[in-house]
RNA sequence: GCCUAGGUGGUGGAACUGGUAGACACGCAGGACUUAAAAUCCUGUUCCUGUUAAAGGAGUGCGGGUUCGAUUCCCGCCCUAGGUACCA
């Protein structure tokens, strides 16, 4: 029999679905492992076969994970709230759900046919309202809950009530809005209820508050800063101008110091770490006053800096600061409102672009200088940002280039404050130097200067020391059809949740998925959209990263319809072990579970501080393009004949796409292409050694460029074992490569190889009993460490070429031995599963049973050679091979060496000063 | 600018804590089997010198250093990819 991967792929797929192979097992003794893929959005297009790079991965980790006893959880499901679908509708007025479901099915159906082993009765769609219910649940309980800086953690509303009515405000340290209330607990009761509601609001994690957003106006949304690149819209690249809107949002700050330490205790790509750390942005420094007189104010600066503060000489607040208007004096005012003018008018975009060019305007007033009780000039410009900090600096031109440039374009003082400042070029920010011009801490070091200015400046009630963090609240509504409906109804302008049995509030239908004519979101649209026929609901959406910020905990018990999870569930499979995708979730997606996941313990819900422990980030499969060559005529126009890449030069031409699912290996089958398009009917040719070859480019996958490789296509020519030993065998799983079907062949052929094996030349099956040689259980107790080597540090394509080495050795060998090659295709499965159950079963075992097998035990015993010639190197270059036995000591080593008439020629009798050993052996003498 | 990762044959890539650089695969060249093709198998394939060969030399982005020995460690630079930015 030959090996016909078409009907044994489609066998197994059907046996593991019908016999529920990978469902793991609730009670049992086995340790449990949780492996876990970025569940995809199921796109229209379908996957490509750069998609399923990770999830092979995690597959191989899965079943490998399997063989070695673990209790294995591995589950898939879809992301599948999102705009694709909603604009989607909005053209062609399907319903959402409709065309999810379509793509849903598309999507089963290629993961289906590479053949993972996920455990499908678990699977999980946000789109679905059994799901959303829990992700609506979830919002209730940030709703009723605050952040209790005094215990670190996140606590139900309903402590801080109790707080309120017994002692009142004072003594509450909490994550909240700055214009929170100070009153007493008499002064509590005395509220209307709608005034306590108001005041709670400023405490909740989940809470409405007129925000400056992201407003898209071509999408009709708000965006959230990670969905907005450069000023423009992540999708569609539309403009992005700011807003104000009343909005929902979560208190992701209260967690900002707990996010940043926990990335600590996680083992994921240091890259990606840094990325989360950028993004929380935290800053140690210090909060400074600068009193301004005439308008009997303060201005607060933030600083990172505070030792240099007797080298300031202005201050520079945000054109868009609020003290700017009090603050211009009648002799400025139209410099000041010229310059506001200016600023408002260039988009953020040429805002940010133009770093260069100086700009700014005196307002005229003056602030007193909080230690030196001088007076200094406060300035408006652009290079400050009303969105970070406080916006307004303290500028010390000596020390900060930016604040240089701009004492030397108006003209303004710098002082400098340290004894080794080097400034006549451009501000020096050094630490290391004794400090100068600066009274009372002249002379100290950097380190010393710092906590006495902060007690100075504490002490004058004029400073103290801040954290400061560049992480925002993150905006939780969107003004789209498509998303979970927030749980909430508004009674005198003020939200209020739903009861919990009312979950879930399901997405009303509507008439067209746009806004309406007065300009609310499309559940606007929906009838009677109204709590109990009375109470308006909220009209704005989820985003799309609800969905996704718990859906971890929902696989551990997916049919569950009174609880997100059962509390057995979740503290039996804790928190994912293995985590992989791709590394563009970095402040969104990851950073949001994280953030959840927190909250959700805080309230008691599970024990894990952190979600994912380990994670992967695959790199993304690009294109590669393949272009044939049109000749241009005189006039330039393109004519019908076409030269190959390598005469392309003795000719004018123009390149253009060809489909690469018709060339092979570069070579253009040239019948396929005069089919391709009509136009190329009568294509004619200009071939080199007889063959047309196409010129390639990496670029992005997409049906525009023509090379999109559907992994479909793949598994029917080569079967999706071959598939998924070269998309392991392509390069390192965390790297970005292209994608290039050239060297298939090579997996395909290995595959066949190991079907050889087990078959002889008639292709009889041919496995004897017999006791294996020495040299037969070397070969496969090197295979059986090196994959276990690579698989538990994620090296898969450098165990795919051990595997080819193996089975050459055995091939070699002519090995047909039970003892070998059952052990062989245990090894082998988690890579390429169907084959090997196939051998599995030839071998006369029983159907299925393998995904329980254990992995077969390596003996370090056959891999010890006793004697062999190995090389060894005099003064670092290589000289001769010896012939020594290895366990030799040292001192034996030494005097067989010294005495060997071979080696003393070598060594042109020279004395030896120094003998090398590795491991050993003998590596270099060196004389 | 800053942060992170990386730079090895014609190509993808290998070399685990410094120890024979180029495993494995593709491609290419030659050969066997075949009427032929497919499939399969064998040989060669870093570059330079050398008629084949024997042999020698160079070689892991560039320039230095440490070491008996460096793709690996250190210093300085160049380039590529990803992230990020008037963040005070």
């Amino acid at each position: 029999m030959e090996y016909n991967h078409q009907s044994l792929e489609s066998k197994w797929q059907k046996f593991w679905a019908a016999n529920g192979t990978f469902q793991p097992s609730e009670s049992t003794e086995k340790p449990k492992y949780y492996v876990l893929d970025m569940f995809p959005y199921p796109s229209g297009a379908g996957l490509h076969v750069g998609h399923p790079l990770g999830y092979i991965a995690s597959d191989i980790f899965a079943r490998y994970k399997r063989l070695k006893g673990f209790n294995v959880l591995h589950p898939m499901g879809y992301d599948s709230f999102g705009l694709p679908a909603e604009q989607y509708a909005i053209q062609t007025g399907q319903h959402p759900a409709i065309t999810t479901e379509v793509n849903i099915n598309r999507y089963r159906e290629q993961l289906d046919n590479i053949g993972f082993s996920y455990d499908w009765s678990r699977e999980v769609r946000t789109s679905d309202p059994s799901y959303y219910k829990w992700t609506q649940w979830i919002f209730m309980q940030l709703f009723d809950a605050w952040y209790n800086k005094a215990t670190d953690k996140a606590e139900p509303i309903a402590s801080l009530v109790q707080h309120f009515e017994t002692k009142g405000s004072e003594g509450v340290d909490a994550v909240a809005d700055e214009d929170v209330f100070v009153f007493t607990a008499s002064g509590w009761q005395q509220f209307t209820e709608e005034e306590k509601q108001k005041e709670l609001l400023k405490y909740r994690l989940a809470y409405l508050r007129e925000s400056t957003v992201n407003w898209c106006a071509a999408l009709g949304t708000v965006l959230a800063n990670d969905e907005v690149i450069n000023g423009v819209s992540e999708r569609g690249g539309y403009p992005v101008e700011q807003k104000k809107m009343m909005q929902w949002s979560m208190r992701i700050t209260a967690y900002a110091d707990r996010l940043l330490r926990g990335l600590e205790t996680i083992d994921w790509p240091e890259p990606l770490i840094e990325m989360q750390r950028n993004w929380i942005g935290k800053s140690v420094g210090a909060s400074v006053k600068f009193a301004v007189p005439q308008i009997n104010s303060d201005i607060e600066v933030f600083t990172t800096r505070v030792d240099t503060i007797y080298g300031v000489s202005f201050i520079v607040l945000a054109p868009e600061h609020e003290l700017v208007e009090a603050l211009t004096t009648e002799g400025q005012r139209t410099e000041v409102e010229s310059y506001k003018d200016r600023t408002s008018k260039k988009s953020e975009l040429d805002r940010m672009a133009d770093t260069k060019t100086v700009s700014g305007a005196f307002t005229g007033s003056f602030a007193k200088h909080p230690l030196t009780g001088e007076d200094v000039q406060i300035w408006i410009a652009d290079y400050v940002l009303a969105s970070y900090g406080t916006g307004a600096v303290m500028a010390v031109p000596s020390a900060d280039q930016r604040d240089y440039l701009f004492a030397k374009f108006f003209d303004l003082p710098i002082i400098p404050i340290s004894d080794t400042q080097e400034i006549e070029e451009a501000a020096d920010a050094n630490k290391n130097g004794r400090y100068i011009n600066s009274d009372f801490i002249n002379g100290l070091t950097y380190q010393e200067a710092v906590p006495a200015l902060i007690d100075r400046l504490a002490e004058l009630k004029r400073g103290k020391a801040k954290v400061n963090f560049r992480m925002r609240d993150a905006i939780f509504g969107r003004q789209r059809y498509w998303g979970e409906p927030v749980p909430v109804y508004f009674k005198d302008g003020l939200p209020y949740l739903l009861k919990e049995d009312e979950l879930p509030l399901l997405l009303p239908e509507v008439d067209k998925y746009l806004p309406t004519e007065s300009g609310e979101p499309p559940l606007g649209r929906a009838e009677n959209w109204k709590y109990n026929d009375q109470y308006e609901y909220e009209l704005s959406t989820m985003p799309g990263w609800a969905g996704s910020s718990w859906y971890w905990f929902r696989y551990m018990d997916s049919k569950n319809e009174a609880e997100f999870a059962s509390a057995e569930a979740v503290s039996y499979w804790k928190a994912v072990d293995l985590y992989i995708g791709g590394s563009e979730h970095a402040t969104g997606h990851l950073l949001y579970s994280r953030f959840w996941n927190k909250v959700l313990k805080d309230l008691g819900y599970h024990n894990e501080e952190e979600p994912f422990k380990k994670l992967i980030n695959q790199g993304m499969i690009q294109g590669r393009s393949n272009f044939v060559y049109r000749v241009l005529d005189n006039d330039g126009k393109g004519t019908n004949l076409f030269v190959s890449y390598g005469l392309k030069d003795q000719y004018k031409t123009i390149p253009l796409h060809v489909d690469v699912n018709i060339v092979y290996n570069d070579v253009l089958d040239t019948e396929k292409f005069k089919s391709f398009r009509p136009d190329f009917a009568d294509a004619e040719f200009v071939l080199e050694n007889g063959k047309y070859v196409c010129g390639s480019e990496v670029e992005k996958m997409s049906k525009s460029k023509f090379n999109v490789v559907n992994p479909d296509d793949i598994i029917e020519s080569y079967g999706a074992d071959t598939l998924r030993l070269y998309e392991m065998f392509l390069g390192p799983l965390e790297q970005a490569k292209p994608w290039n079907t050239n060297g298939i062949e090579g997996v395909y052929k290995f595959l066949r190889k190991v079907w050889r094996l087990f078959h002889d030349q008639e292709g009889n099956f041919a496995v004897v009993d017999a006791e294996p040689t020495k040299a037969e259980f070397k070969a496969l107790h090197k295979i059986i460490k090196k994959v276990e080597d690579d698989v538990e540090r994620f090296s898969f394509n450098t165990s795919v070429s051990a595997f080819m080495i193996c089975v050459n050795e055995l091939t070699e060998l002519k090995c047909n031995k039970r003892a070998i090659l059952q052990d062989l295709i245990l090894v082998l499965q988690p890579y390429a599963p169907h084959i090997t159950e196939e051998l599995w079963a030839l071998l006369g075992n029983e159907q299925g049973t393998i995904s329980y097998a254990s992995y077969p035990a390596f003996n370090a015993d056959y891999l010890i050679e006793s004697e062999f010639a190995y090389p060894v190197s005099i003064n670092g270059k290589m000289k001769m091979n010896l012939s020594l036995s290895l366990d030799l000591d040292q001192k034996t080593a030494e005097s067989i060496l010294l005495e060997n008439t071979d080696v003393q020629r070598y060594l042109d009798g020279k004395p030896v000063k120094k003998i090398i050993f590795v491991k050993g052996k003998i590596i270099n003498i060196v004389i």
